[in-house]
DNA sequence: AACTTGGGCAACCGCCGGGAC
DNA sequence: TGTCCCGGCGGTTGCCCAAGT
């Protein structure tokens, strides 16, 4: 028998999240910093377990993830990354600061694997074979073995390398980066920023198909804010308490009542596309460090950004390289000389 | 226009590892 | 040292929607 469940399946809401609880869950965080899960659902009145807590803002609510399409830098690097690395999405997604882990997951299902099945059986099964045949065959070679753990060996370097120079704005992923601004500084108002971004993303696309008030309309609007699902009325579920949450804690971040605030987060918005197109012309892994910092973008310096040897790998088109000749090209140190 | 089917994606489930006690 | 709890991870499911018939 397994372990029980993290929290008493009674009385505990699941599927799709509304608007109203993506607000509650954020201005929580907001208040208090990611963390501590399990007070989460106590302390705001969601009707969630502490896992579906921390599950949507990792995944759709936490600063600076990036939505829709992949580009072709992206695709080439979760290429890469599986075929090194495996299905260890996690560790996938560290070299994709503004995607997550279950976007790529998702992404290399449904489009990446049956393109590489595809041009595997096709004609340019041969060109392709070196270092994507064995994420298709699931099989793993023991030089794919070997160059696995060189990566894992690298990568611990560099978050080493990392922690040790506090002084340097380094690259860390997503997780990382967020989850220490957010719970180490005070001023965490730039980083939450963000996640209001998010909110104010989809609640544009909610209220825009919701012509009536956001606050009354949950049950047909939250359909269109949390793509979907089998939305019973929440409206019909909420609790005097959990209402007088969402404007208590609207009111405490900003003192403004529902609607003002809305289009301050629509203001973000713009602001956000307005770096959009900036980070177009960065590679994404300056691009990503500065929309999680943009508020404080004085402290970036791009000539001074810092890649690691298998990023700066990644980023380099040159799809044919052999593996072996770039694992003695990254300039391994004698701790790692298993070649 | 109505129905079917398959793709895409958010969310859930169960296992595992690490830290606290 | 053993147990419990929490958070992380990868696999899987379920539902919406668009394309096809």
């Amino acid at each position: 028998m397994g372990r029980p469940p993290c929290c008493d399946k009674v009385g505990v809401k699941k599927g799709p999240w509304t608007p109203e609880e993506d607000i509650i869950l954020v201005s929580y965080i907001q208040e208090h910093g990611p963390g501590n899960w399990r007070a989460v659902p106590t302390n705001t009145g969601l009707l969630r377990c502490s896992k579906s807590c921390r599950l949507r803002w990792t995944n759709y609510l936490r600063p600076g993830i990036k939505r829709g399409n992949f580009t072709d830098h992206e695709e080439k690097m979760i290429i890469h990354l599986q075929a090194l690395l495996g299905n260890r999405w996690a560790a996938i997604a560290s070299y994709l600061p503004q995607r997550t882990d279950n976007d790529i997951k998702n992404y290399w299902n449904t489009h990446l694997k049956k393109k590489l099945e595809k041009l595997q059986t096709g004609s340019e099964k041969g060109q392709l074979r070196d270092g994507l045949s064995s994420s298709a065959s699931q099989s793993i070679s023991k030089g794919q073995w070997e160059r696995r753990l060189q990566t894992d060996i690298h990568m611990a370097k560099q978050a080493l390398c990392e922690a040790l120079s506090p002084e340097k704005p380094s690259f860390l992923p997503a997780g990382e980066l967020n989850t220490s601004n957010a719970q180490s500084s005070s001023s965490s108002s730039s980083t939450y920023a963000s996640s209001a971004e998010n909110i104010a993303r989809l609640l544009k696309g909610w209220m825009r198909n919701s012509p009536k008030s956001a606050s009354s309309n949950s049950a047909a609007t939250s359909k269109n804010f949390a793509r979907g699902g089998p939305t019973e009325s929440t409206s019909s579920e909420e609790t005097p308490s959990t209402k007088a949450n969402i404007n208590n804690n609207l009111n405490n971040h900003n003192g403004m009542e529902l609607p003002e605030y809305f289009e301050s987060l629509f203001a973000l918005e713009s602001l956000d596309s307005s770096n959009s197109e900036l980070s177009q012309s960065m590679s994404p892994d300056e691009s990503s460090f500065f929309q999680d910092h943009h508020h404080d973008s004085k402290q970036y310096d791009p000539t001074s950004a810092q890649m690691s040897l298998l990023e700066k790998w990644l980023c380099d088109d040159q799809q044919g390289k052999d593996h072996y000749n770039l694992i003695s090209d990254l300039k391994l140190d004698e701790h790692t000389d298993i070649f």
